[in-house]
DNA sequence: TATTGTTATACTCTATAACTATA
DNA sequence: TATAGTTATAGAGTATAACAATA
């Protein structure tokens, strides 16, 4: 086994424990979070996924964007709708389908969690040197791809 | 504003989309992928504690380290416990409390997991030049450690 | 016949509060 | 009295399979 070689083994050993971890701090984290706005993860990755994909796309089109089943989003969804967070709307083409919208209500709601995360991330990315920055992004850029891509499980 | 103010809201914007999708897509994605393995991500977060936190430890040094509450703990615990796992053991000194082991089998089963998600890891790291990785590597040490001393929300 | 979305079902996770046994 | 851990309870998420309505 060369140097090279033990090098990447123990990078790898180390990158299992850093990324498993921060996975899962990031996640209990948010959680805790967003209790304040009396959410949960998957319905906060329910509104982040309908503004990304966009106003008025189908149920289907949710369920992909947020990497869940149809059967699990009508449930999000239908408690979503209770608080007049987001909407379903008749499809104006094909009768078995919603348009689901986002309602200024929801709106208002991430806009309130952006603002409070922008300031924590700004926080700690001011402890980063600008080509540090920089470079770190791309990286992340590159790590998401790779695991979008080729179902990479880290 | 500044030039450099200015770079670093942009660097702010992008980096919430990119910590945001990334936890989740790894979150949903490590699910999916334990399934194989019959485990759910906090009963392997449970284990991965344990063992990170030494065989023997109680319950409650448990709870903290998976960033649970002790009751929650109790059921995931039980039902590892059913699977041979891990065990509880009679504390050698307070009767109220329990030692808690990780069980060959279950030592097997992590160690199984582990070699499959290195090949996965290892694959990534070769696409980055050595000198990337290790700064990779550095940014998230930093990043787990503001994460895990602020509380910063990510 | 195929597709969209919901319902039914079963299980796990999660937090809070009440409780038991022990320190 | 304080602490370790469990139990009871209620609600949310998750996946599978069966189902209704529509294409």
């Amino acid at each position: 086994m060369t140097q090279q070689e033990m090098d990447l083994e123990a990078d790898v050993a180390e990158m299992e424990q850093l990324t498993l971890r921060m996975g899962w701090v990031t996640h209990r984290q948010q959680t805790q979070r967003l209790k304040a706005y009396n959410l949960t993860m998957p319905q906060f990755m329910m509104l982040r996924a309908l503004q990304r994909v966009g106003q008025g796309c189908t149920m289907s089109e949710l369920a992909e964007a947020a990497m869940q089943v149809s059967a699990t989003v009508t449930g999000i969804v239908d408690r979503l709708e209770e608080r007049e967070l987001v909407s379903r709307q008749p499809h104006p083409t094909d009768r078995r389908s919603y348009q689901v919208v986002l309602m200024p209500q929801g709106e208002a709601l991430l806009a309130a969690i952006d603002q409070e995360k922008r300031a924590h991330i700004a926080a700690f990315l001011q402890t980063v040197p600008p080509d540090g920055r920089e470079q770190l992004l791309n990286l992340m850029h590159g790590y998401l791809e790779a695991m979008m891509q080729e179902g990479l499980y880290v």
